[in-house]
RNA sequence: GCGCUCGUAGCUCAGUUGGAUAGAGCAACGGUUUGCGGUGCCGUAGGUCAGGAGUUCGAAUCUCUUCGGGCGCGCCA
């Protein structure tokens, strides 16, 4: 609504403005600052070039109201457009139009050694969210998992299972290993692997077998994980696939000046682009490093020619950043079409005490046991409220807590008891949409707004990658609603079909952005 | 020490990308129903936007600086 606002305005004005939405409503529905920056070339006060600029602008059918304060220009929609506005947008359910950007998002890549943890669960709801919000206003949007399934915690993860299962299962000492993975998990894996191949499996010699068939068992747990909170991927890209490709990659940087040897050790040239020193990408044993399987990766993704490319990375991994650009680099891409958004960790804790969440350590909570406690909607709609760069604390005894302190419940409360005014009327729905809205109180003019704003929220909430700007404005919107229905009696007035279509198109703003969170708004509760 | 990042009400967080008097929720206190779902609504109280300097018509927002927190600083992944 804004961006059409916007353009009926600048092609009048003939220039570019910027329009924005007054916190006070005393101010109009939108308002442009643009006298000030005309002051200085027209040589005349900003309050002069509001004033004629409001008169130019008042004839314009969209706007009930334009008028100049303090140099400020403040619109008023008129209900024609704000009827034209309602019905599109009550008619569909797209939200969207145009096509836009291909764009590859990538996030989650959680290591196939464990199942996921609450920090993983942050970065698996922030992705789904953008890639939701993303599709509906258009843009051509893939999700991708990149499996880290080559290299040394693969080898840990089959080595874990054959301990547990050596001491656990077969009650046998052995010598502790140096290192490797522990929790229930792995024993549980052990215990599955025993009855599936029997005491056999657990030796030496098979530890690489357990590595691929723990890793398929725990791709199969984090699938699940993901799916149970709504979350499914286009791809998934496997690292060990791509390992055929690496000596051409290595080529290509060397062409270009980006990789040279020392040491017996192959080097990345990433401080050209900033970094703070070069980075070995093969070992003096031939083996590659992480960072190769990165940089394999990385061309894969462009040469499959998308516009974008976006990253979710957990903020431990803030310091590879460089690293990667420079590489994309070294291969002859273009390192900006990459965004890498990073999610801070999630501090939990447990009636009041800190929870420390550690892989090696196998103390880490479990997302599946909050899901359980707490339900996909409430984990969902606590991670998208928050901005996902800030390091979150929560008790988890808070969040199973089912009353109004849960914002999930007061916002489906505002979308049931819609529902339930519509069960309870005598008219049915075609008959209460196919009223128009004229001579709207004031404060019914505003609900109608703020609902058919959603548009405007969701292109903000995309363009600035922060998701809590969705659900901060379905809480604003359930809370404008119930306030509404608190003071204005609706079934069997004189006013019934115009305020149930008004509080219908509420349901409508609420029902389509809870969706966009993966979250089914409740007709009953 | 260096790099990234954050610092807004007692707590958890917003703040429309530089706009008009900085806002919510929780917690606290007070009020509200012979009405459509009281899981609601209305109100009170709570602030040196970490401190300082700068940029301009205008700064919580941009720049510099100081202080404080988190994370990173492997030839681990």
């Amino acid at each position: 609504m804004k961006n059409i606002v916007k353009s009926i305005i600048e092609k009048e004005l003939n220039r570019s403005i910027v329009l924005e939405r007054p916190k006070d409503k005393r101010f109009g529905h939108f308002a442009t600052p643009v006298a000030f920056s005309m002051a200085k070339e027209l040589r005349k006060s900003p309050m002069v070039i509001a004033e004629e600029l409001s008169q130019e602008l008042s004839n314009l059918p969209q706007f009930s109201k334009v008028e100049a304060v303090k140099g400020y220009i403040n619109f008023y929609l008129s209900d024609d457009f704000l009827n034209s506005e309602a019905d599109k947008f009550v008619n569909s359910d797209e939200v969207v139009s145009e096509k836009r950007e291909k764009i590859l998002l990538e996030f989650v890549s959680a290591n196939p050694t464990g199942p996921l943890h609450i920090g993983h669960a942050r970065g698996a709801v922030y992705g789904d969210t953008l890639l939701r919000v993303g599709r509906a206003l258009g843009y051509q949007i893939d999700s991708e998992y990149y499996i880290n399934d080559a290299g040394r915690q693969i080898e840990l993860l089959g080595l874990s299972i054959y301990y547990a299962g050596v001491t656990n299962i077969l009650n046998r000492e052995m010598e502790e290993p140096e290192e490797y993975y522990r929790g229930d998990y792995i024993v549980d894996l052990a215990r599955e692997a025993y009855r599936e191949f029997g005491e056999d499996i657990f030796t030496k010699e098979d530890i690489s077998k357990l590595s691929d068939w723990g890793k398929d068992k725990m791709m199969e747990e984090i699938k699940s994980n993901l799916s149970s909170i709504g979350i499914e991927f286009d791809n998934f890209v496997s690292e060990k696939s791509l390992y055929s490709n690496w000596e051409t990659a290595l080529e290509r940087i060397r062409e270009r000046g980006g990789a040279y040897e020392k040491d017996g050790k192959i080097w990345l040239k990433s401080t050209q682009f900033g970094d703070e020193k070069d980075r070995v990408v093969v070992r003096d044993n031939g083996m590659p490093t992480y960072l190769a399987g990165d940089i394999i990766y990385h061309m894969d993704k462009f040469e499959r020619g998308y516009d974008r490319y976006i990253n979710i990375w957990g903020a431990d991994h803030h310091g590879y950043i460089k690293r990667v650009q420079s590489a994309i680099e070294f291969l002859g891409f273009d390192s900006k079409k990459l965004e890498i958004l990073l999610t801070q960790m999630v501090a939990l804790l447990k009636d009041g005490e800190p929870y420390k969440m550690s892989k090696r350590a196998g103390n880490f909570i479990l997302m599946r046991d909050v899901v359980d406690e707490v339900g996909s909607d409430a984990l969902r709609f606590i991670f998208a409220s928050k901005r996902p760069d800030i390091s979150l604390e929560f008790d988890i005894s808070d969040l199973s807590k089912q009353d109004s302190s849960n914002p999930i419940y007061y916002i489906n409360y505002a979308h049931a008891r819609i529902h339930s005014l519509f069960r309870k009327s005598q008219y049915s729905k075609d008959e209460i949409l196919a009223v128009q809205f004229s001579n709207l109180g004031e404060r019914e003019k505003d609900l109608l707004f703020n609902s058919l704003r959603l548009l405007d929220i969701l292109e903000e909430t995309f363009n600035s990658r922060e998701t809590q700007k969705l659900t901060d404005y379905l809480y604003s919107l359930a809370s404008d609603f119930h306030s509404f229905y608190n003071t204005t009696p609706i079934i069997e007035t004189p006013n019934e079909k115009l305020l149930l279509k008004l509080s219908w198109v509420v349901a409508s703003s609420i029902r389509k952005g809870l969706k966009l969170l993966g979250i089914e708004a409740k007709e009953r509760m």
